[in-house]
DNA sequence: AACACCAGCAACCGCATGCTC
DNA sequence: AGAGCATGCGGTTGCTGGTGT
């Protein structure tokens, strides 16, 4: 029987732990994980030490905010591009980490599901037997939708400049922290290479002026493919209603085509303006799952596949 | 008030990748 | 070159608090 000391612990950090790991990190900077274990500092495996540092005592996270809607946005558009790279995507946030989007997306995509499904029912028209127990709780107003913010920041994973605790901003962009948060440098690996064939001229334009390579959307791809998932997306969402209230749906070439109009990407209108655009209430801008529920009541009943 | 359900979050796991020897 | 180790990433799971019935 091993030692109590050699048992490795799992669960929830306490707050010893996060002390221990956090004078670590001072001292030795974000790396060398395994050598928590190894001095007999915590009972946690390296991988654990360093997810946590990652996901909670970093500086400079918006532990605890909801997602902007600017956010939101990037989130929805990066997907699009990158696919499930929640990490790459992370990078285009600052103080936010993969685990992060990647929980945000899952929650969004248990969303879609489920409108989806409700809005499909046909005697689901206002009430019936199936509908949810709720549509949506809270309402962060999806009508007045900036455009999308240009990922001026990155994060440094291994960050530890400054330790104050954030405050939660409505936006990320708000979000002063001019000691720790830098310019995105835009390396290669950050950059989507000729991924898409053709892009906004009004983004290539301020793209070539700001140097600032970003994920381009087009509003015309002339390729694009649908998946299975898509195609069935796009049968049940036949009603053109729909894709104007839903906007980018989570098919990603969806999302590309159908939903939001102008720039669906553009990042610099508002950031080189320093004002944000606001959206027309009637194009939703982002994912519907703010909707008040009666929005679905003019939904007519979508046709059987 | 109690219960059931759901959303959000934290953490774990397995695999991939990169680095060092 | 390749084995071993450390780190990073994406998927998944389990817990908890909130909300509707």
């Amino acid at each position: 029987m091993e030692g109590k000391r050699d048992e490795i612990r799992k669960g929830p950090w306490k707050a010893e732990e996060d002390e221990v790991l956090i004078n670590h990190v001072k001292k030795y900077g974000a790396r060398d994980w395994s050598s928590i274990r190894a001095k007999g500092l915590l009972q946690r495996t390296g991988k654990s030490c360093r997810l946590r540092w990652v996901n909670k005592l970093r500086p400079n996270l918006k532990n605890g905010c909801k997602f902007s809607v600017e956010e939101e946005r990037v989130v929805i558009e990066l997907q699009a591009q990158f696919g499930n790279k929640w990490a790459k995507i992370a990078t285009y946030l600052p103080g936010r980490t993969d685990n992060d989007v990647k929980n945000f997306w899952s929650s969004r995509q248990k969303r879609l599901a489920r409108i989806l499904q409700t809005s499909a029912t046909p005697s689901s028209s206002s009430s019936s037997n199936s509908k949810p127990r709720k549509v949506k709780k809270e309402v962060p107003a999806f009508h007045d939708v900036p455009t999308l913010q240009a990922p001026m920041f990155s994060f440094s994973m291994e960050e530890e400049s400054s330790t104050k605790a954030q405050s939660c901003s409505s936006s990320y962009i708000d979000t002063p922290e001019p000691a720790s948060i830098v310019p995105l440098p835009f390396h290669s690996d950050l950059v989507v290479k000729n991924e898409l064939p053709c892009y906004d001229a009004n983004l290539a334009q301020v793209e070539t002026q700001t140097q600032i390579p970003f994920p381009q959307i087009s509003q015309h791809q002339p390729e694009l493919t649908f998946s299975p998932e898509s195609q069935e997306l796009l049968a049940r969402l036949e009603d053109p209603f729909l894709f104007n209230v839903f906007g980018a749906v989570d098919a990603p070439e969806l999302g590309a085509q159908l939903s939001l109009g102008p720039p669906l990407f553009d990042p610099f209108s508002s950031c080189l303006n320093g004002a944000r655009e606001v959206r027309s209430p009637t194009t939703r801008g982002t994912f519907f799952d703010d909707f008040p529920s009666d929005v679905f009541d003019n939904i007519e009943p979508l046709p059987s596949p």
